[in-house]
DNA sequence: TATATATTTAGACAATTATCTAAATATTGA
DNA sequence: TCAATATTTAGATAATTGTCTAAATATATA
């Protein structure tokens, strides 16, 4: 889920999600779209197929990329859970005060 | 839109933003619910409020933020639109060739 | 007014990121 | 098998980011 967020910060990312959105792309088809060179549109491909945003799949001398939309919809579903019906989900409470600080932000558990 | 795309990327601060889905907390309550330097969650905060995500007002010796929840529902509409009802929203074709690339990711368009 | 509390700002630093050019790999077809 | 095309990988570099400590600012209260 944070590497989806990552993924996202980027316009170019998001441009890319947008046109894949629309049907399979090659990635020179992408990057036709593009200002920068093939291998920084290769190394932007390459953080969404990391975060599980899209998928690849070598067609002859191509490579098509698609999108996955399962992983799109559970940052949907982060969006939905937060702004959606008010259900009323508690985070934990604070810290004591000898042990500093909470317990949250271990980089591990998905937030 | 691109700062709150940017805002959502770090986790601390996808965090903060539960946090204050609950309720307005002042920057400490915030802070002792991470193991982070209050200066570290102030700039945090600052990140999220640069990118309207979140609103802050003086009470006193406190500052108490909030959530700007419409600026939230904006990034939420980004993904419905995406993922949303099959409808077909065409991007720009192709650059021609003499004019290298495309002339999306002008970093001024919203994407 | 002096001190304590709450918070931010400033400045430094290491880690990450976005981009480029050059080179490598994979596939097709003459 | 060789040359062309499509794409990625490697390596470099500048910009951005996340974090810290120290200092500054704002408010409350004795």
């Amino acid at each position: 889920m944070n590497e989806s967020f990552k993924a996202l910060a980027d316009p170019t990312r998001r441009q890319i999600i947008r046109l894949l959105r629309e049907k399979d792309r090659t990635a020179g088809e992408i990057a036709d779209y593009f200002r920068m060179t093939k291998p920084s549109i290769s190394h932007h491909l390459s953080a969404l197929k990391h975060a599980g945003l899209v998928q690849d799949e070598r067609k002859g001398q191509f490579i098509v990329y698609s999108l996955n939309t399962t992983v799109l919809e559970e940052v949907l579903g982060w969006f939905l859970e937060l702004t959606g019906a008010g259900n009323s989900n508690e985070a934990e409470p604070p810290a004591a005060k000898d042990q500093p600080r909470g317990k949250l932000q271990s980089d591990k558990e998905e937030i």
